[in-house]
DNA sequence: CAGTGGTCTAGACCACCGC
DNA sequence: CGGTGGTCTAGACCACTGG
């Protein structure tokens, strides 16, 4: 929680209007919330925005099953071109690229390849993968001090290599919606790069215009 | 335009803040549009909320060639049982139906089907389609003095039926992705239902999380 | 009940637009 | 230059929360 309008407006000798139309900016932003008669808290940024919200996997049944995560290899390697100006990384520098599976009630479902830098996750490079949460979004911020704050998806349509459609389950060349997601913290920074496979036929997507 | 803060303030006996809050509500929504210096004027609607977003047809020239539009067929029918319930139309009602490609530079790229409601549109029942705009929606407004102002979209991933494949020179049951539309006005009564078909190796779509 | 955010007031002054 | 929206002030009062 941070100090109340009234601390803040005689604090920084400005009016409380004024305050609160730049706390309402912040707001916009989801930098901070506000609730009404309790106080106004620095947002905790994004949980998990997930992935699940471009397909339809849940067995018609209406109960919200969380997914499992697996993850299945941890590599260690030199940034990519694309990745060392993402992450503001020398060509020598360092990044860890992971395979994960999620699957509802044991049934595969999203197959994702996600890279992070390496000086800045260093804690998680020494932490074994078995012990991990199913959502990454709050460990990044209670083992490595990171909040996710916004991210962008860019989704296309694909085809699954017979190595990704083995851990789906599914044919060698079955169609698949693959979405690449650069995920930002509060400054700007890109600190995830992650990109996910699903198939196509349980593709559905909401969009509201304007 | 309409009438200035100042005025309105007076006018209504609130606060000029008050005013503004109210406003600012508006634009929001999406109702007005305020100009500093100039006035408050009313929103014109949705001027296409073009389906082009979902792809990427261009020919990798930046230059936005405005793509090209034609009726292929124009039916009346009754409605079925979702448009009745969308439109509040009696089963015995009509609704007209239209089949639309859109063209780039001659290279036709998304397949149309369009349901409008008919009491409303009874404006466009009566006029040659060959005289039909690109854009529809500012035709709308123009013509039946309708005033498009949000819409949803639904994208799912399909195949195309030998007759859609040939309008859009592909093969038949050659991947695509089917984006189910229903467009509403201010009051929210929904006044159109549109099905847009386009190659799914053109699809590419940008979603910003927060 | 004290403390918080939410709404409202009645002004002052500034920044922008178009004539 | 007059008219517009944009920002800011210094209060008053209301509505909600939690101890």
């Amino acid at each position: 929680m941070i100090p109340s309008e009234a601390y803040l407006a005689s604090n920084y000798g400005v009016a409380l209007g004024t305050l609160r139309q730049a706390l309402a900016l912040l707001v916009e932003d989801g930098i901070v919330r506000r609730e009404h008669g309790r106080g106004t808290f620095v947002s905790r940024g994004l949980d998990s925005a997930s992935m699940m919200r471009f397909f339809r996997f849940q067995s018609d049944n209406s109960n919200a099953a969380a997914p499992q995560s697996n993850i299945l290899q941890r590599r260690f390697r030199h940034p990519s071109l694309a990745e060392a100006k993402a992450f503001s990384l020398e060509a020598s520098g360092q990044v860890m690229q992971l395979e994960r599976l999620r699957s509802i009630e044991g049934h595969p479902c999203l197959l994702e390849s996600i890279v992070l830098p390496l000086p800045m996750f260093g804690a998680l490079a020494d932490s074994n993968t078995a012990d991990w949460d199913d959502l990454l979004y709050p460990m990044y911020q209670r083992r490595c001090g990171l909040v996710v704050q916004h991210a962008q998806d860019e989704l296309r349509f694909s085809h699954l290599s017979a190595r990704q459609a083995s851990r789906l389950r599914l044919e060698s060349g079955h169609p698949c919606v693959l979405v690449e997601r650069q995920a930002f913290d509060i400054a700007g920074r890109c600190v995830e790069r992650r990109t996910t496979r699903g198939d196509a036929y349980s593709f559905t997507y909401t969009a509201h215009v304007k």
